[in-house]
DNA sequence: AACCCATTAACAACTCGTTAACAATACTTT
DNA sequence: AAAGTATTGTTAACGAGTTGTTAATGGGTT
């Protein structure tokens, strides 16, 4: 299964020819501008993102940060000119794990998107950092979510739930997907007992307007959060 | 109270853009070359050291040694790059408390960090020091609590339990790791035979109630105490 | 033998995920 | 539109499995 990759690059003659090498080994879907690739990525997911940083329209500093918007953990690679001023890479802290300055080797690219890929591979299980959501602090180890120093205890289900919401944050996760990860399979009364799932969280964050879990009928849900 | 954090790292875009983050959650001070940040230590006292291997003037090792003659404790963690042959790498195990090869992820240096400060923090009062819990006074190197001018004496294997919560306190301990670290393995009779213990520790506390011993169930126990 | 302590046994009490049941909502067909 | 069908929201009840607690057991030590 050839993993896949958003690459955002205007630069029609550069961007041909990465992306035709990148192809022997990735799925590689290319974009020139940052609405098209961002329309992209709301409509399914990518393991990888490498973006340009000059972009008509929307550029890779927005772009990234409208990804990390809703998927805190998709790893970014910025590519960019060497003429960048310091202040410009501030911007990098949005959320990129590295950068490229053009012009770039295949190899050294190659290399960076192999290294994030077996990366994210074998991290991802283990993430067990604090992570604020609306008015509320969800501590993924200790299963426990506080809101004004009252803590509410989750259980195991509940929580996982949650987490994978928040990794998902503003994204629609499908109801099939949801069940895979977290049931490890999809029938019909573990759907009907996600649903009682999602009712209780629902009710935990009754009193934070700021978030809702909104169903997408026959699709799944969406995690509706600042 | 910020953790103080020594940088070290000569490529001044990756520098900046490190350095950004991490100065969110910690005080960091960033040097370009071994020398000044060798002054830099010798004039204060830093939590952690993250040092780049390829440094102008003095390399990581070096300095990291430099640092070693100081203060045997402080966390090392060094950077290198991929290009490194293998037997350095090798190089790194040794002196090094963990290293990172770039690129690397954000979350993936403040993992190893967190991992590190709360290593050094929960370490020191640990070993044999009477320390204090509600009302109680623990002396873990006679297995005795002692609660106005009362002494109650532990077994040891009471006391084994009750240092791990007390070094733990207010996080969520899995039964599977109260196991492992106390019974030396995990299988169901043990589990049950912790139940017992954890039972007597409740009672020594009864007549505490800021200090409660919760479940979680099926996943483990939490010590809650101011 | 007497004692200490960890383990095992036994049973009570509790929790969680699931299932059930019914209401509310969305979609389809007529 | 109206009626019919499928999906989702919510609450409550159930039952398997887990935990709390006390007592009995048995190996090791003095």
């Amino acid at each position: 299964m050839k993993k896949k990759i958003l690459y955002v690059e205007d630069d029609s003659t550069l961007a041909f020819l990465t992306a035709d090498n990148l192809e022997q080994q990735y799925d590689v879907a290319h974009f020139t501008n940052g609405k098209e690739a961002y329309a992209a990525f709301k409509k399914e997911d990518f393991d990888l993102c490498i973006l340009d940083v000059m972009l008509p329209e929307m550029d890779g500093f927005e772009l990234a940060a409208a990804i990390r918007e809703r998927n805190v953990e998709v790893p970014i690679i910025f590519l960019s000119a060497k003429t960048l001023k310091e202040d410009r890479i501030k911007g990098l802290r949005l959320g990129a794990d590295d950068y490229l300055v053009k012009p770039y080797s295949m190899e050294e690219l190659i290399l960076k998107i192999e290294v994030f890929l077996q990366r994210s591979q074998k991290q991802a299980p283990a993430k067990n950092t604090l992570c604020t959501i609306g008015s509320y602090t969800f501590d993924p180890a200790n299963y426990a979510i506080t809101r004004a120093g009252q803590t509410i205890q989750l259980t195991e289900r509940e929580s996982a739930l949650l987490r994978l919401f928040i990794d998902n944050k503003n994204t629609i996760l499908k109801r099939e997907k949801i069940l895979n990860e977290i049931w490890g399979n999809d029938d019909y009364f573990l759907g009907r007992s996600m649903d009682v799932f999602i009712s209780r969280l629902r009710k935990i964050f009754r009193d934070d307007e700021s978030i809702r879990i909104e169903n997408i009928p026959r699709i799944g849900f969406k995690l509706v959060a600042p």
